[in-house]
RNA sequence: CGGGGUGUGGCGCAGUCGGUAGCGCGCGGCGUUUGGGACGCUGAGGUCGGAGGUUCGAGUCCUCUCACCCCGACCA
């Protein structure tokens, strides 16, 4: 590709309000370009690099037995309404109906359309298993998009959906994907982890996330300095100490002026954190109050509370809607409260005569104790796990790190089959629900990840397997040194013929103009012809993460070059830094 | 949805007290230059996000509104 031809221009600055490197990069480098909020144009560069993704995604799913399809991104609610996901999905799926006042929806995901298929397809024990997948746009009209590709409301996804006739089927489709995912980021050059997850509304059983560590990630896991243990804060558990074996003691009100936080309390009365009970308050979508308690050096973990109450959304409750089930903000506990849920910590379980609020302002309990003092609707984990607390698997203290979700993979059981009647006859001519999963890449969140991953202050440098060019030919010189462009010019046809992508910048610019866009852009590696060189016969080739040039024959060039993307290529695959093949599975 | 911020030429920005809209980069032309974002001359390009209002007069003041960015909530 020659740049004087290239559509799209590169920027010296990009906009000034855009914050994350790849998204500042991928603007800047002419790969993206915004047309809404979390809606972009892929320009012909991005479009290069996301395709290569693609394409490594499509190697990999055809290499586990996947067949590539394409289902549609408008679909009949109908479908929607059979497995109650219609009303079960928020104003984030966009409804619509067509002309003739049907209701119809735009394709946030496809289970529905792949069920559906299913149930026309499959008859018998005999076609299964069956692993199909597509690459295909996905509309989810997100509270909020940010950070560029990162999150966007309009995106590309692979998804694949396997098929089979056992949980034991399932499990096998469920490792090949896992295996399959940690090669397709392992040759996109991501360090990468996997950690267990939230099923949320996906409903099922076992769920991984491929996390791709960035200071920029909007998720945090916590990880095993040992490499035993590492899971999505959402879902993330800690060891928990012993219960405590002291006798309960009587029931006492104390006076706690100007107490109204945990930390305060606990500097008044001069006791540790973990001695109080923390009273946290939340409405949830049912209508119903939830009063969780954890212990107070605890916080707690919404995901967890959610899962535990059986509340599908939780907001934070009002003062009146506090009062009204008799507790006092600042000062609440569950001792005498009314008409809410209790959802109660293991924590708050297993250490006796807590420090309580009263439900009265200036006033805490002491020794107040579950089961005595208050009962529990629920007692489960409920507490978020952070840095610094113990490992669940080995006891060391755990660490956190943000990162970025780019592939998760969902244990569906049978919930779709089973509400579209999705069903095959065994050997013994009985009918079974198909047993499913579900598994997703964003290529977009992908590449921009990448970008993350791998740049510097001058620019992109991209991995060799993503690269949108693996070359940035540059011949260097004035108007009145034809030499250099007649050079660059042949050296292009030979490399290009011998199957090397090359961005050719042939453009009239001074070199620290091409050099500065050379950088920006990324290519792995770059070639430059100038007259001095050449009067030895020699081009220049650097590498994009090299600090020296190496100067080489210019009959040799196409070779050097060939060997220097291989050597590269190999690196990705082999680059023993990224660690996840031997780290152990962690379920929730 | 809550909080904060920004909307002025393609990009980055300035515009004071309300008085005929500017700078840098980029872009076109001519010339000189040519290894880390050159220089001179010359030109094109803006109903100042939109609507309404105040005023003799609004980029500037007031009201409403839209869009985008950031934080939070939310999220597969």
């Amino acid at each position: 590709m020659r740049m004087s031809h290239l559509f799209g221009r590169t920027l010296r600055e990009a906009p000034g309000d855009v914050e994350l490197p790849s998204h500042r990069l991928m603007l800047r480098a002419a790969l993206i370009r915004p047309l809404g909020s979390g809606i972009f144009s892929l320009l012909p560069l991005g479009w290069r690099v996301v395709r290569k993704v693609e394409q490594i995604i499509r190697e990999e799913m055809d290499a586990i037995g996947g067949q590539e399809l394409l289902m549609p991104v408008v679909h009949p609610a109908d479908l929607w309404r059979e497995t109650g996901r219609y009303d079960m999905v928020g104003p984030e799926m966009t409804r619509f109906h067509d002309r003739g006042e049907r209701d119809m929806v735009l394709a946030m995901t496809h289970e529905e359309v792949v069920t559906d298929l299913a149930r026309q397809e499959i008859n018998s024990y005999r076609q299964l298993p069956q692993l199909v997948y597509h690459i295909q746009t996905k509309w989810r009209d997100e509270p909020r998009a940010r950070g560029g590709l990162i999150r966007v409301r309009e995106f590309t996804m692979k998804d694949s959906y396997s098929l089979d006739r056992d949980a034991a089927g399932l499990d096998a489709q469920y490792r090949n994907h896992w295996r399959a995912y940690e090669r397709i980021f392992r040759r996109c050059g991501l360090r990468f982890v996997v950690v267990g997850a939230n099923t949320g509304m996906m409903g099922g059983s076992a769920s991984h996330e491929f996390m791709a560590l960035s200071p920029y990630g909007e998720d945090i896991v916590l990880l095993c300095p040992t490499g035993d243990y590492a899971a999505n804060r959402e879902v993330a558990t800690f060891r928990r100490e012993v219960p405590g074996t002291e006798a309960l003691l009587p029931l006492e009100e104390v006076e706690t002026p100007a107490t109204p936080t945990i930390q305060a309390l606990a500097d008044f009365l001069e006791i540790p954190l973990a001695r109080t009970a923390k009273a946290v308050f939340f409405t949830g979508d049912s209508g119903r109050f939830v009063f969780a308690v954890v212990r107070g050096d605890l916080d707690v973990n919404e995901t967890k509370l959610r899962k535990a109450s059986g509340e599908l959304g939780l907001t934070p409750a009002t003062a009146e809607e506090i009062r009204a089930v008799g507790a006092e903000p600042g000062y609440g506990s569950p001792v005498g409260v009314q008409g809410a849920l209790v959802v109660v910590d293991e924590s708050v379980r297993d250490s006796p005569n807590l420090v309580a609020g009263a439900n009265r302002s200036g006033y805490h309990l002491r020794n107040v104790n579950l089961g005595r003092d208050f009962q529990a609707d629920v007692v489960a984990d409920i507490a978020s796990a952070e840095a610094g607390l113990p490992c669940p698997v080995c006891g060391t203290p755990l660490a956190a790190e943000r990162a970025i979700e780019v592939g998760n993979i969902f244990q569906l059981g049978t919930r779709y089959s089973q509400a579209l009647g999705a069903t095959f006859l065994d050997a013994e001519g009985e009918s079974h629900p198909i047993e499913m999963g579900s598994y997703g890449i964003g290529s977009g969140r992908v590449t921009a990840t990448i970008v993350e991953q791998h740049h510097d202050d001058k620019g992109i440098a991209w991995p060799v397997s993503v690269a949108p060019y693996h070359v940035s030919l540059l011949s260097l010189g004035g108007a009145n040194e034809t030499e250099p462009g007649e050079v660059a010019d042949r050296l292009y046809g030979e490399l290009t013929a011998a199957g090397i992508e090359v961005l050719y910048d042939d453009r009239t610019d001074r070199a620290g103009v091409k050099f500065n866009y050379a950088d920006l852009i990324g290519c792995p590696v770059r070639v430059s012809v100038r007259a001095r060189t050449l009067a030895r016969g020699e081009a220049e080739i650097k590498g994009r993460t090299e600090s020296e040039a190496r100067f080489v024959p210019l009959a040799k060039v196409a070779a050097t070059v060939r060997g220097m993307l291989a050597d590269s290529r190999s690196a990705l695959v082999n680059d023993p830094t990224i660690d996840s093949l031997d780290r152990p599975a962690q379920t929730m």
